[in-house]
DNA sequence: TTTTTATGATAGTATTACTATTGTTTTAAA
DNA sequence: TTTAAAACAATAGTAATACTATCATAAAAA
């Protein structure tokens, strides 16, 4: 089955919408590419152009800055994450389920359905790692946060949140523990394969285990109060 | 009561040490007064040389370059919460107790106990939010790791382990739940005070409320298995 | 068919991230 | 106490980055 899915992102991260033109579509693909092979911080605009190619100067005509096509990339992702969630726990009665069913699509295995987009899916979920939280932690972010550009972010979590509320009406602490285990997935799975005397899945990197961790997480924290 | 604290740090951080001289400690003192107040982004040598001041060149004599130095600050972050943890539970019989102090001691209250250093704790807290995952979010994180610069946070992150193990030995993830654990304490505190949709603490911003959540969540992974 | 818009090609600027050199001061060893 | 070594200041310079500006051309819209 190929499904279709197309996001609107707020329109304060380009100057030109980068989904409407060949071009465009190619800064994004190119970008995912560059930056899951040599990193964000070596990532710049002209080895973008390169790649596409064209010249530095088009490039700048669709996104102001590096970050802002972070940002871009990322909203994408969580925006996708959530599509993902939405479509995956809409036949579920259980909230259990659902939790166990949210773990697993934050969790990247070689088994992962991708979709039918022209985006590389695994190169996002890479980058979405690693660079993800550099969208937010810097001094711009208030500034960031005004323009909205968080959204896609906040509204996965508040989905997660919602399923965390339906398990235990109780529980206190839904977002931030749907921040947290979102956060913990990304980076668990990032120490597993770079710093694994940070986490216990070293021997088999088996993102299965991982997972086991984060529903042991978030069951515990919902049935212990 | 004051007390002296020292900490020696891997010296492939720095072609000179820093703690040698006079300059060298201005350095530490200054970079960490300009990057809480600019942001790492916005932070380089230049800048910093204005700042102490010395030159460029100076500056260079002592790191490689800024992304070292910020390495230095958070290496010296850990080890200091490291040593707060060791002395603080030393004297405490219930393993219980031990992890609430430890969550006690990761959260920033600004009745927190400072030391004799003449380092800016709170400043330095800020940065270690802020730009403490910057360190090893990078390409250069396996080469990093293997000039050993991460030791000083893998064993705050071993003896919070080893807590959770004292607690309950039958306890699959303690690596895992103490990385989670103090990561968390950070993204969460930074949640409260810029993305506050993203927790539950926004409307009173208590770190005793942030304290809580992480209790419950260590707690309850702890008792669940 | 004319006008608008997007792109390519090129050039140029300010800032960043360094490296190199040389003279002077401070420190340490002889 | 003298001498040598090390550290620092001052200055200059380079390569790369992060942009901005201009103008000609091609493609699309009016």
């Amino acid at each position: 089955m190929q499904i279709e899915f197309k996001i609107k992102l707020n329109n304060s991260l380009f100057l030109r919408d980068p989904d409407g033109t060949e071009i465009g579509k190619n800064i994004i693909r190119k970008s995912i590419k560059l930056i899951s092979e040599i990193g964000y911080e070596q990532f710049n605009f002209k080895k973008l152009a390169l790649e596409i190619p064209t010249t530095e100067a088009t490039v700048y005509r669709y996104f102001e800055n590096k970050h802002k096509l972070l940002i871009y990339l990322i909203d994408y992702y969580w925006a996708f994450i959530r599509y993902q969630v939405l479509f995956n726990i809409n036949n579920l009665k259980s909230p259990a389920d659902k939790i166990r069913t949210i773990i697993d699509l934050l969790v990247w295995e070689d088994n992962s359905v991708t979709y039918s987009t022209d985006i590389d899916q695994k190169a996002l979920y890479y980058i979405a790692i690693t660079d993800g939280s550099k969208t937010f932690l810097s001094k711009e972010v208030d500034n960031l946060n005004k323009n909205q550009v968080f959204v896609p972010y906040k509204e996965l979590c508040e989905l997660i949140a919602s399923v965390f509320k339906e398990y235990n009406p109780e529980y206190k602490f839904s977002n931030s523990l749907a921040s947290t285990l979102v956060e913990a997935s990304h980076l668990q799975y990032f120490f597993m394969h770079h710093l694994p005397r940070l986490c216990d899945f070293a021997d088999h990197k088996d993102p299965k285990v991982l997972e086991l961790f984060l529903e042991n997480l978030v069951f515990g924290a919902l049935d212990n109060q």
